[in-house]
RNA sequence: GCGAGAGUGGCGGAACGGCAAACGCACCAGACUUAGGAUCUGGCCCCGAAAGGGUUGGGGGUUCGAAUCCCCCCUCUCGCACCA
């Protein structure tokens, strides 16, 4: 045995034989209860980062404690391989993007080994596999029969940069999510999934998974699916200008000021905006306005509130009122009909428009505790109130209000309630190569026509140009494109658009519980006993993009038979971002640590800005190297560093002098065990109370508090770093138990036996290799991993005396140590005698007294 | 603007109505050393020589007792952002 703990030689050495052992091998049919831990899989970029250690040492944690707590373990790990920057690769480097992505993987797949995750890795997958990307087919195309998949010719967002269209989830702030190039709106025929026919069920999802996800992730899918309970009200055209457009739709959350509506506003999008004004006088202003607000982001658009007249009338359904109609810039296009009724008394957006441009305001609605004067109001009342100068609804409160609007409007015809969403069907049509083919071809007689099943998998050819310019590759390839009609036998073209590669990660965890299945997607037998995951781990970025498309397409796959679950993902950890300070100089930018030295820039001696903690990024050269860090220190310093420094959910701060510290501690571990290794019972029974030393006692206490705590957070908090620091404590205790002679004391070997072994037991989730080691450093021939995890004996916890703490008007004023057990009376007797206390009391007696048997007692005077 | 979260030593962070600052980092002093960037010991929120007193962004409240619960305000981070 080694005196000196060495890492590089330990890791190695227990990750060859984990492997050898298959120790985390998940059993199908095994008796114990099953646990799924699951973090997001990565895209195979070419290197881990720290973020992925962190995301995987938390996930790991997990699994192993889960394991050693008696459950079956799944956890698997996989490649989301499918995604742009193979492609770019391919046109950058010249390196086909499968061969950049296997190169990737089987790199990354080494970094992730010297990590020592606990995967069954039996079960890797890569969704850019055929064999994984036939049964996203075979699925797509059973949705395509129940009309969950559609095709629509349709405006999208289109990424220039990306060449490609994308789903409004990818949109973010009029930005590509991937690149951030402005997306520009572009008409195309583009494949759906019909997310909306799922938008409640959904939403009513959230509410069940309140406490199990973080409620901001609920809350920003709630948000996203944005459900609004309203009405959809048609005003008739004075002149009817359009063909079949008699009549302009909105929709209103507010039916209940219908009698307040002066004016109607469009979007400057909607069909009938030009229509309109086509060939009257107002036709070139009005065009004016439609181009310059087009062409303006939708951030800018927001600035102030401006439109212009049409030149159009309608008719108020209800009061009559002549309304005229005007085109707004605050109108969304893409939301309700793209059109709104303009009530400004109780609407501000509508009130601005109506100031601005002197638009008659009417107040229909009066608050309860005050009278609104039209003549004087300086902003809209959005509140409730009692429906005023509304004819025969008059004197209705505005829920009652709105419904009988509603029903009114339904009743002449002219509306009915419905349900707005804010959430959109899923666009999953890419104009890009590296993804998996949607298997359908374009036959000029018989129109879309689906791949057979027995022809699946639709394989993305390999000899196809990368050149990078102008459209997907996958269209140029002649023998991809061209094909024979599976119905007619005739000429036909095969579909060049790929699925998002969000759709391969919508159901990878359900792959994972039978990756080897080669006759249909999923096994119902073991996606049954799999899933769903007990507890997912990964980044927040994903709260409104996978993580609603995976709970959308686990329905999918539960309404087409392949699952049993609704929810994917039963607990979500979102883990907190990887963070470094940055330093920058004025002249030279970002700088690598190494290009400054007391505090000025090595190249051009100007002072450095040591800046905040920013995310660990290339771009600001503030990112540690994994393997780096591992070559010096271990992998096992590294995962302790991570889940010391902070709360998983919260952002971890690197700290290199941290990592050096989470390394001392693993040596001080070391030399405790191997100081002593010689001289402890490992085979000592459990210590007997009876006859122990105070110091003994103490130790042995300390060991099964420590249990508790480490339990308690780990499995059931998941609070890592506080549990580390119990073990902390734990090996200072018992180094100071040695120093102090403990192991002279008839139970002394015993007791620390038990210290030391219930450390390594307890640390063995993260800090794996080192805790092997030591566990055969106690004579222990077994698998730590397969070890039951131990169990606090209260007996342990007992002491026959207690500190109780004494207040003073609720203020610290006297300790006390006495029986346990010891009654008020007594307790109150002591602390009357106390000199301390007594100073406080200022001779009077206590008025009132608080006991809490063996914990405090609080006089009041 | 709306929503969520956070605000505690020099720093990361503990304390789920009951001893504020566990654990670690940094720092200071000492020991061992030719040496220390190894290891060990001690110190380390503020005032005070001490006894003692004060302290959890600010203000109010509930309570015997509040970092913790409630209300108002301030600051920061993140998300959404004209959703009719």
């Amino acid at each position: 045995m080694k005196e000196r703990y060495d890492p590089a030689e330990i890791e190695a050495r227990w990750q060859e034989r984990w492997e050898r052992d298959g120790a985390f091998r998940a059993a199908d049919d095994s008796d114990r209860p099953k646990y799924y831990a699951l973090e997001m899989f990565p895209y195979p970029s070419g290197r881990i980062h720290m973020g992925h250690v962190r995301n995987y040492a938390i996930g790991d944690v997990i699994a192993r404690t889960q394991r050693m707590r008696g459950r079956e373990v799944l956890h698997p790990m996989g490649w989301d391989a499918f995604g742009l920057p193979a492609e770019n690769a391919a046109i950058e480097r010249k390196v086909h993007p499968a061969e950049w992505t296997r190169a990737n993987i089987e790199s990354m797949r080494v970094q992730l080994r010297r990590m020592g995750f606990s995967y069954d890795w039996r079960r890797e997958l890569a969704t850019c596999d055929p064999e994984y990307y036939r049964w996203e087919q075979l699925v797509f195309l059973r949705m395509l029969e129940r009309g969950l998949a559609y095709r629509r010719h349709a405006p999208a967002n289109w990424c220039p940069s990306c060449e490609t269209v994308l789903a409004n989830e990818q949109v973010e702030d009029g930005a590509c999510w991937r690149c951030g190039s402005r997306v520009e709106a572009r008409a195309l025929e583009q494949w759906f999934f019909r997310i909306t026919d799922y938008a409640d069920e959904l939403l009513e999802g959230c509410d069940r998974l309140e406490g199990a996800w973080p409620e901001r992730v609920l809350t920003m899918q709630r948000n996203w699916i944005g459900k609004s309970i309203g009405a959809e009200i048609r005003f008739p055209l004075d002149e009817p200008r359009h063909a079949g457009a008699g009549e302009i739709s909105v929709f209103t959350t507010r039916a209940d000021t219908i009698f307040g509506a002066t004016f109607l506003s469009l979007a400057v999008e909607h069909p009938l905006v030009l229509e309109i004004a086509r060939g009257t006088a107002r036709e070139a202003e009005v065009r004016e306005f439609v181009d310059r607000v087009r062409g303006m982001a939708r951030s800018e658009r927001a600035a102030g509130k401006e439109g212009v007249f049409t030149g159009g009338f309608c008719t108020n359904p209800l009061s009559g009122r002549r309304m005229p109609i005007w085109a707004a810039n605050f109108v969304l296009a893409e939301y309700g009909t793209g059109a709104v009724m303009g009530v400004p008394a109780h609407d501000q957006r509508d009130f601005e428009l109506a100031r601005a441009y002197d638009l008659p305001i009417v107040v229909v609605i009066q608050p309860e505790d005050r009278a609104l004067d039209p003549e004087r109001l300086t902003e809209a009342w959005e509140g409730p109130g009692r429906m005023v100068l509304s004819g025969e609804f008059d004197g209705l409160t505005s829920d009652a209000g709105k419904v009988a609007v509603a029903k009114a409007l339904e009743a002449r015809g002219f509306g009915r309630a419905t349900i707005q969403f804010r959430i959109r069907d899923w666009c999953i049509s890419r104009q890009r190569y590296w993804g998996a083919p949607i298997p359908v071809v374009h036959c000029e007689g018989c129109g879309v026509v689906p791949v057979p099943d027995e022809e699946l998998p639709v394989v993305l050819p390999l000899d196809v140009p990368f050149t990078g310019e102008g459209g997907s590759p996958l269209a140029k390839s002649e023998a991809f494109v061209r094909v024979s009609c599976p119905r007619c036998g005739g000429p036909a073209r095969r579909e060049t658009d790929t699925m998002d590669t969000f759709v391969e990660s919508s159901w990878y965890f359900a792959r994972f519980a039978c990756p080897d299945e080669t006759t249909r997607p999923l096994d119902p037998a073991r996606t049954r006993r799999w899933l769903p995951v007990d507890q997912y781990v990964g980044g927040i970025e994903h709260a409104v993009l996978h993580l609603i498309y995976a709970r959308f397409y686990t329905r999918v796959l539960r309404d087409l038979g392949y699952v049993e679950v609704d929810e994917p993902f039963a607990h979500l950890l979102t883990q907190g971002m990887v963070c470094k300070e940055t330093i920058a100089c004025e002249e030279h930018g970002w700088l690598y640590p190494d290009e400054a030295a007391d505090g000025h820039c090595k190249r051009c001696s100007r002072p450095v800005t040591i800046g905040r903690m920013e995310k660990m990024s290339k771009s600001k050269r503030n990112v540690v190297d994994p393997d780096e860090l591992i070559a010096r220190y271990g992998a096992d310093t590294v995962r302790l560093f991570c889940l010391f420094a902070a709360p998983p959910e919260r952002d971890l701060e690197w700290n290199d002098q941290g990592v050096e510290g989470a390394f001392r501690f693993l040596n001080r571990l070391w030399r405790l065990v191997h100081g002593v290794r010689e001289r402890v019972s490992t085979a000592a029974a459990v210590p007997d109370l009876e006859g122990m030393t105070e110091r003994s006692r103490t130790l042995h206490r300390q060991t099964h508090r420590t249990i508790r705590r480490v339990t308690d957070d780990v499995a059931d908090r998941f609070h890592f770093n506080t549990a580390v620091a119990a073990t902390m404590e734990l090996v200072n205790a018992a180094s100071r138990f040695v120093e102090d002679g403990g192991l002279d004391d008839e139970a002394g070997p015993a007791v620390l036996a038990e210290a030391l072994r219930s450390l390594v037991l307890l640390l063995a989730p993260v800090v794996p290799h080192v805790t092997a080691e030591l566990w055969a450093a106690l004579g222990r021939d077994t698998s730590l991993a397969a070890e039951p995890w131990p169990l606090a004996d209260d007996g342990a916890l007992e002491q026959e005396s207690v500190v109780v703490v004494v207040q003073v008007n609720g203020r610290l004023r006297g300790r006390l140590t006495v029986p346990r057990g010891a009654s008020e009376e007594h307790v109150v007797e002591q602390a009357l005698a106390d000199e301390g206390v007594r100073r406080h009391l200022d001779g009077g007696s206590p008025r009132k007294r608080v006991f809490v048997p063996d914990r405090l007692l609080n006089l009041v005077v």
